[in-house]
DNA sequence: ATACCGACCTGTCAGC
DNA sequence: TGCTGACAGGTCGGTA
């Protein structure tokens, strides 16, 4: 469900709450679908690591890790039903550390919450983190389109970020492919971040159709594009990204920038610039809304 | 390369 | 009340 204001906003709201804290102990459900890594390979990591700080790549929520090695991990707690999977042991070096990241993508439905550990466990709770303060992180996604994943390495999902990348080097992104623009700018491992209402409501903004293909835009419609894109995810950013449905942030706040949606899910409506009303059309098993007026 | 499709899942809502 | 089908913010893999 989540874009890259939704990810940015629960990014955020995840920062304030648990940097500096330190993962205890982890439950992780039997739910494989969900795991990029293995079970065993996670408890491993964020087990007994620090938070150093949370940052976003595109749709992921990337948690930067680090791991006191000469400090022994707390017993793990067993009382969910799966035995927490055995740490390696291994002789370190006083103060030795060892760096980690810990990568969560939220899929359509997926939610991260922080609570405290007699908050009910709702369904679909696919693992829990214990941490040093007392409460808990908790991962919860009914779909199971999300991924937990841990690496050991600096995290790079590919793509660049449009709220980063110069004009020049986003343009020259689409430059001579016959695909359509919407399906470019889906595409991860362009840009990162964007999906199905964004790439909408941009494509509104600058004026151009989803199904029109990328080498036929102009080098002035893209320098439009370019700025649509940055402007509606900023916009949507600063309101807290869109809250469809059951969509909160960390702190279980909504957004509000679904009241901005000039074309996501309002089709039969009429266009809030000339009254034509918005068509949708599918492409690539997606819903796209459009202007057929303002939008060639 | 690209384009279209189904698959992966559960939940909700409209319509009958 | 309950059934059925469509649809949902994402991504992957197969096939032409």
């Amino acid at each position: 469900m989540p874009e890259l204001p939704e990810v940015e906003t629960i990014v955020r709201g995840l920062g304030r709450r648990v940097t500096g804290d330190t993962i205890t102990s982890v439950w992780i459900g039997s739910r494989k679908q969900v795991l990029k890594s293995t079970a065993a390979e996670i408890a491993r990591t964020i087990e007994g690591a620090k938070i150093l700080g949370v940052h976003r790549a595109g749709k992921h929520i990337v948690f930067s890790l680090e791991k006191d090695l000469t400090i022994a991990p707390a017993p793990h707690r067993r009382s969910r039903g799966r035995p927490a999977p055995t740490l390696v042991k291994r002789n370190a070096e006083p103060g030795e550390t060892e760096s980690a990241q810990w990568v969560v993508h939220l899929g359509m439905t997926g939610r991260m919450v922080v609570c405290e550990p007699d908050a009910e466990i709702a369904k679909h709770t696919h693992l829990i983190a214990t941490l040093a303060s007392g409460r808990e992180l908790r991962f919860v996604d009914p779909r199971m389109f999300g991924k937990l994943s841990v690496y050991a390495a600096a995290f790079d999902p590919g793509g660049v970020e449009p709220l980063d990348v110069s004009e020049e080097n986003f343009v020259a992104l689409f430059h001579g492919r016959k695909t359509p623009i919407k399906s470019a700018l889906l595409n991860q491992k362009l840009v990162r971040g964007v999906g199905n209402i964004y790439a909408d409501e941009s494509l509104f903004r600058a004026g151009i159709r989803p199904r029109r293909r990328a080498a036929t835009i102009t080098r002035q419609q893209f320098g439009k594009l370019y700025q649509s894109v940055r402007e509606v995810l900023r916009e949507a950013i600063a309101l807290g990204g869109s809250s469809i449905s059951d969509y909160v942030d960390a702190d279980g706040e909504e957004g509000f920038f679904q009241l901005q949606h000039q074309v996501y899910g309002r089709e039969g409506e009429p266009c809030l610039v000339c009254g034509t009303a918005i068509r949708r059309v599918v492409l690539t098993g997606r819903s796209s809304h459009y202007c057929s007026n303002c939008q060639k």
